[in-house]
DNA sequence: AAGAGGATGAACT
DNA sequence: GTTCATCCTCTTG
């Protein structure tokens, strides 16, 4: 099929969870620094704000980093997390509702020479991008693209949808937000199941 | 103004 | 399994 770039109307439903999962297989793509990356999303968390003790918006906490998760889906939420790595998220929802799903891995595609420099590495491992921090730094995310529009033709951050079915969904517990109390063990983190390029088994 | 800690990953032992 | 790099954000005073 031709590949289709994700609309607003597929961001901007309500259930985080839902499309956490939806976004499973669909194709994540950068144009950076003169080249081109991509990667087939294998692994998603769902955020959502306000009744999520581990979203960063829980309680609707609208603060200069939550700001963007506020806004209407569609956006890149992108922030530094221990200091060294940019952390990716597809902001979702109406307006105001503080929603969000973490990308945590993903299946390289297209520019894999670019993400093997980018991630000071020879050879192509699972290590290239799986885990959050892996993939942001494979793809350039930086911080710096923080409420990016993937809407916006002219965005150099998007997510298509290329015709691939993903038909075995795993879930379990999202990793590392034991702080979270009750919802620490909600089971808002999804994978393809047969795939290896996920952050942990 | 200061301090703690984090949606991680790499390099150790 | 443990350590720690590294810095921004948020809370507290």
């Amino acid at each position: 099929m031709t590949p289709v770039r994700l609309t607003a109307r597929f961001y901007q439903r309500t259930d985080v969870v839902q499309i956490a999962r939806d976004l499973l297989g669909k194709v994540l793509i950068t144009q950076l620094e003169g080249q081109v990356t991509s990667v087939i999303i294998t692994e998603t968390e769902a955020y959502r704000a306000p009744d999520d003790r581990a979203c960063h918006a829980w309680g609707n906490r609208l603060t200069p980093r939550t700001r963007t998760m506020f806004e209407s889906g569609g956006r890149a939420y992108i922030y530094l997390c221990y200091g060294i790595h940019h952390l990716f998220n597809v902001v979702t929802g109406p307006k105001d509702m503080a929603h969000a799903v973490l990308i945590r891995a993903g299946e390289p595609l297209e520019g894999v020479e670019t993400m093997l420099r980018r991630r000071n590495m020879e050879k192509i491992a699972t290590r290239l991008t799986a885990g959050p921090g892996a993939l942001g730094k494979a793809l350039a995310l930086h911080t710096h693209l923080d409420h990016t529009d993937f809407t916006d033709p002219a965005s150099p951050v998007w997510i298509e949808d290329r015709g691939i079915t993903v038909s075995n969904i795993a879930s379990g517990p999202r990793i590392g937000v034991d702080y979270a109390g009750e919802c620490a063990a909600w089971p808002w983190r999804f994978w393809i199941e047969e795939s290896k390029w996920v952050s942990k088994k």
